[in-house]
DNA sequence: TCAAGATGTGAATAGTGGTTCACTTCTTTG
DNA sequence: CAAAGAAGTGAACCACTATTCACATCTTGA
């Protein structure tokens, strides 16, 4: 019994595991899933191989964990958009969402899309069905506040929330999207609000523009 | 000069080649691209390894070819439907549109999804642009249309087909899709095609029900 | 039937990339 | 400092697959 880790050790520790995640995020961020070999992973990090696997048992608990931490990042972002101002009209809330998902999505193009819908091992998929289900859970939620106060049209809140998150995810990184061959980001966020303000059922009766 | 090649041989010759691209498509349609090896591909065939390669140089080739007959089908079928009536309201033809794309992409969800989603060499990555973009003009078309004749809220079209494209997918064989879970998906269909037609926008003036 | 050429075959090859492990180095405690 | 154990190392290992190629078989025209 003549070592324990201490306070010391355990920091450095913590600091060689988010020094992998940190370039296992990066290396997706530039090529995505398939460009985050383990041994690119070891050497962005300035480690062994070897190091990686005392830290993660495998290469999917490696990215599931890089997934979780980006994702719950984006769904903070998203959430706190949509909440800042909790009685405004549906419309403006889900506004306020979709612009901030689409601006952070813009951002970091490559990691968007690679959270959004690049196929990835199983476990790492199941994070990603969380992420998404949280996206529309968000959205869920203030349409069904919308359509219980009447101000959206009675509609399958899942279903609108669902084709939302597509839609968002197609129309910003995918690739059919106007910003995918280089033209400019911004233009392309304000026609998205409004196609997300249409097709989320405004009651004639309450369009004030 | 001994061998000229001849009706029966080319007879023969295309059998092959259709009994692998069959088996390609049927392979895909169960477990997506990456359960598409090309030895399980001769196998299913009934063919050596090495026939495939006498018909296709690669497998990306080979992809390719098979991702672009399935996919032109799919995009024939839409196109078709949303110009039954050429002279119908937009959002009729839109309407019709969605939702053979909708209920064939439910049938053949694997498929679909491979279609639309699933991360594939850069040579098929080339044809699924092709079949997202064919989706896209269909719709950009009617779309244009609509604004035109004033029955549609003035809009970019390219966005709002974009969009289109990504809620369909999203909504009918993406991880959140209901049907994903075992749900009817018959019962999917109605409300993604309600979101589709508030979404492109009917001016109040020409709203019907 | 025979030669020429096309087509079919499948074991062997080669490239890729995740994972292991015997070994070294570092840290702590007595 | 010495022993114990944790952390770090990276070459070797292994599984998986696309691709090749020397050989066999079949088809055609003379």
């Amino acid at each position: 019994m003549a070592y324990r880790s201490t306070k010391r050790t355990e920091a450095r520790r913590a600091e060689v595991r988010g020094r992998i995640t940190t370039a296992a995020r990066e290396l997706i961020a530039e090529g995505g899933y398939v460009n985050a070999q383990m041994a690119a992973v070891a050497r962005r990090a300035g480690v062994a191989v070897g190091t990686v696997y005392r830290h993660f048992p495998s290469k999917p608990d490696l990215f599931a964990e890089v997934f979780r931490e980006a994702s719950q990042h984006e769904v903070d972002a998203m959430r706190e958009a949509a909440s800042e101002r909790p009685d405004a009209p549906a419309s403006e809330r889900v506004a306020a969402g979709v612009e901030t998902f689409a601006r952070r999505a813009l951002r970091g193009r490559r990691l968007a899309w690679a959270l959004l819908a690049e196929p990835v091992d199983p476990a790492v998929e199941a994070e990603r069905l969380e992420f998404r289900r949280s996206y529309r859970d968000i959205l869920v939620s203030i349409l069904q506040d919308g359509i219980a106060s009447g101000e959206l049209l009675a509609q399958d809140p899942v279903t609108t929330a669902s084709a939302l998150v597509g839609a968002i995810g197609e129309a910003m990184v995918g690739p059919l999207s106007p910003t995918a061959n280089g033209g400019d980001p911004e233009a392309a966020i304000a026609p998205l609000v409004n196609f997300c303000q249409r097709a989320i059922g405004t009651e004639p009766a309450h369009v004030h523009a």
